[in-house]
DNA sequence: CTCTCATATAAGTTATTACTTATATAATTC
DNA sequence: GAATTATATAAGTAATAACTTATATGAGAG
């Protein structure tokens, strides 16, 4: 599954959230998924496995728990992807910002 | 459709591209992606359907023609919600840097 | 060893999406 | 104004994804 069809899912990208703050027991997850979502334990742990397969989230043996990290890269793919759109929308905010200053000056701002 | 399901599909992410570079008829899209998918006028005409339906593209007439362009904004919103992320990565690769550094001494290049 | 957690996997169902071909619409050319 | 060109939309189909419940696996507690 490509990195961008993971992240279309709003439960991964909560996931994705959390991890974010720190380590999570899959338990946790589905703890907050559950909350939030109503899904259940088997539909979260799918959800975990998809991360896993895409490399977005390890997961380490502790007992009989595992623990989810993030992992970085395929975010970092997507961002090199975004990064050539970048230049774009900066160029569009620099004009809206001469816009607005000139708008101002005609007004006597 | 969310932002990151449109960019899930890697025509519609072409398509993007394209529009990055210039401004294009739907014909000119239609050329490049058949070229390259194999994808009918039909197919193409419905992912710039999504496009304009998601915000990442406008279209404007131009006589018997349809010009699209690219617009930044949802494009934006996807690198406002990766940035959540970034401190992540870049920690890690400050560390890698490190480690290659270390590994380029150790080897006397 | 058996019971109970914690988690993953299997199997089945339903909704959605990405196509196709066929057709509609609207501008251009002759 | 009839034929042609450029594009969009409609209708149908097949693949996939996101769930569900049920079950397997494997660690720890008693």
């Amino acid at each position: 599954m490509h990195a961008f069809d993971v992240l279309g899912d709003p439960v991964r990208r909560r996931i994705l959230e959390l991890l974010a703050e720190n380590e999570l027991r899959s338990g946790e997850v589905v703890e907050v998924i559950h909350a939030e979502f109503g899904i259940s334990q088997a539909g979260v742990s799918q959800h975990l496995k998809v991360l896993r397969d895409a490399g977005f989230a390890t997961s380490r043996v502790d007992g009989a728990r595992r623990i989810y990290r993030l992992e970085p890269a395929p975010l970092q793919q997507i961002d090199d992807w975004l990064s050539r759109f970048k230049g774009f929308w900066t160029h569009k905010l620099e004009s809206l910002a001469t816009e607005v200053a000139r708008g101002k000056k005609e007004r006597g701002e």
